[in-house]
DNA sequence: ACTGGCACTCCCGTAGGGTGAGTGCTAGGA
DNA sequence: TCCTAGCACTCACCCTACGGGAGTGCCAGT
């Protein structure tokens, strides 16, 4: 059915169109790439393509357009990903290396993704849920107010305002030194368990605080937390078309909304997935494609990517968006 | 030079050109308020303040729109703040009271802001500099990688990646102890000072590392840390305008610019200030005003506010930047 | 000092015609 | 059977022209 020559023909029509922003026809296919056909022949394949719905065109006397179809097939059967330059690898390692602490990294990172494939990029924190509890500290602050934190292994801090009531700085000590005890190495559910029966072993005048500290350390724990997410280079949405109300706007009021943010990332795997027009459930995205890849270490494992219109350099912004996830896996190993 | 009737005339133009997004005519005004004198009067009138320079028309037969000048009179005395209503008071107490950290915190008040201005909402955090140390911590991660974490009195928590070398737990641990010691109540000039002499305490082997963890603190201490800044609501930029090119692209180039942001949000006084059109030195932010604010309590002083185009609802949005910083001072004091 | 009247300006929406890029189809050639 | 050359056809796009209408500026009158 889609012979080599059809391929090519399609191959042709996306990188045509990608870089042109304007419907392509079949003379400029066969002056541009060296097909050795004729125009005509050309025509006839791009008919076939248009009946097996990988192209479109505009109106009657336009080029044509590849579909979502087409953008699907050529990521998956006729593009390789572009392998960056020197000069850009230098770019990232270079950006990234200076990075302070898991905030400066994420940040860092985003901004960089966000440069490098001159897309919206976003980029969820690592999730703690997987990690242990390496810490546990109470510091009080002025009145009865004070501060709990819980650091996780990964280097991952938490924490939450709590009310010390009447406990004085000592018996504080003591309640932090007893908590690290007991904490420490585990993980979240097993720190669970261990914090259900910990109130019952304090004395009684102390437990309401005891607990308002406990449910601080569970929420911290819970896994299901709401992960954060950080946003980057909006103003490229201007990528997406030059009109703004039928474009721009809806794809804006979907990067405001974090939970969609953090189900595009979702099911974010070790390589990297596309998902193009359509294929994103969200409405609002019918227009854009996704370019997403897991990163992290071991326990610790989240995800980053690009958002940008379906008319996007696929092999160039893959390679970005693996070469730049690779790059903060491997910090965040090392660090 | 400029009667009531005239400032009446100016009130007018600006309220009903905010309304409508359309350059008012001389019948519209003398319809919609009753000013008691007819249409050529009010032409008269709007010759004067265009003389004057409060007001322009794009063309001979159009209505009448404010420049920047007009409306800055508008704003310094024709218009009273809007009082919220008790439904947008209760939603913003709502919104802000079940923040359990300062990420929270500032999280949800920036969202707030967008939410209830429906504008561009920017924030910045809370400065540490002018607080106190409260604690300091070391935590080793794994290998010789650890964490230093610096907590101030304001509860803000602060952390680097440090290499530990080959110092051992316990020793870790009297270090800690002895920082605590030797910083704890201390600003951070008087905290340098101490930390200066620190590092000669120490016996020569541990210097090196000890050197690094003082280089850490003093990092942290900076007052001149890159403050970060956090934006919401962008998908409203589309107040702007409907074109993008030449109104919306711009600003949101600049949002992405953090030290524009932070430029912004500099000179913030207690009071709300408004900036408009080519008050804002920048270029790109010509057509748009930046309402401000600050918040805080004594010593922890930072900048909150919009960005919208110069044609917005002045009274209600200032209004509005004012309550969310009054609330969210109240409750960095509280707690 | 204000008002009614009137000529004038210029934006905007609509309609019409020419241009050109690109297609679909058909007949002929390898 | 596959490819090619040629040709009629279709539309988007651009330019121009033109009437309608909103709004102004000005002047004479009260």
């Amino acid at each position: 059915m889609l012979d080599d020559r059809k391929l090519a023909v399609l191959r042709a029509i996306v990188t045509d169109y990608v870089q042109s922003h304007e419907p392509v026809g079949s003379r400029a296919i066969v002056e541009r790439h060296n097909l050795d056909v004729s125009s005509a022949t050309v025509r006839n394949d791009m008919a076939a393509l248009e009946e097996e719905g990988y192209i479109t065109h505009p109106h009657t006397s336009a080029g044509r357009i590849p579909t979502d179809k087409g953008y699907r097939l050529f990521v998956d059967r006729l593009a390789a990903m572009k392998p960056l330059t020197n000069a850009e690898k230098k770019a990232i390692t270079h950006f990234l290396s200076g990075a302070a602490d898991i905030d400066d990294i994420v940040t860092r990172t985003v901004r960089l993704l966000a440069q490098v494939t001159q897309q919206v990029a976003i980029m969820q924190y690592p999730t703690m849920g997987a990690a242990v509890v390496r810490r546990v500290d109470l510091i009080s602050l002025h009145d009865s107010r004070g501060l709990l934190i819980v650091v996780n292994s990964l280097g991952k801090v938490a924490q939450r305002s709590i009310d010390f009531g009447s406990m004085d700085e000592e018996s504080l000590t003591q309640l932090r030194d007893r908590l690290n005890d007991a904490l420490a190495g585990l993980g979240p559910s097993r720190a669970a368990q261990v914090l259900a029966d910990f109130s019952s072993t304090v004395s009684p005048e102390v437990r309401p605080i005891i607990h308002g500290i406990v449910a601080g350390v569970l929420d911290i724990l819970a896994t299901d937390q709401p992960t954060r997410i950080v946003v980057a280079g909006i103003n490229h949405v201007s990528q997406f078309s030059d009109e703004f109300e039928t474009s721009i706007r809806p794809v804006l009021d979907t990067l405001e909304e974090q939970m969609v943010l953090l189900k595009l990332l979702g099911e974010a795997s070790a390589e990297v997935t596309v998902r193009i027009g359509q294929e994103n459930e969200h409405a609002n995205l019918s227009t854009a494609s996704v370019v997403a890849s897991g990163y992290g270490v071991d326990d610790a494992w989240a995800g980053l990517g690009i958002v940008g219109p379906t008319r996007m350099d696929y092999p160039s912004t893959m390679a970005s968006v693996r070469a730049v996830a690779r790059y903060v896996s491997r910090i965040l190993a090392e660090g």
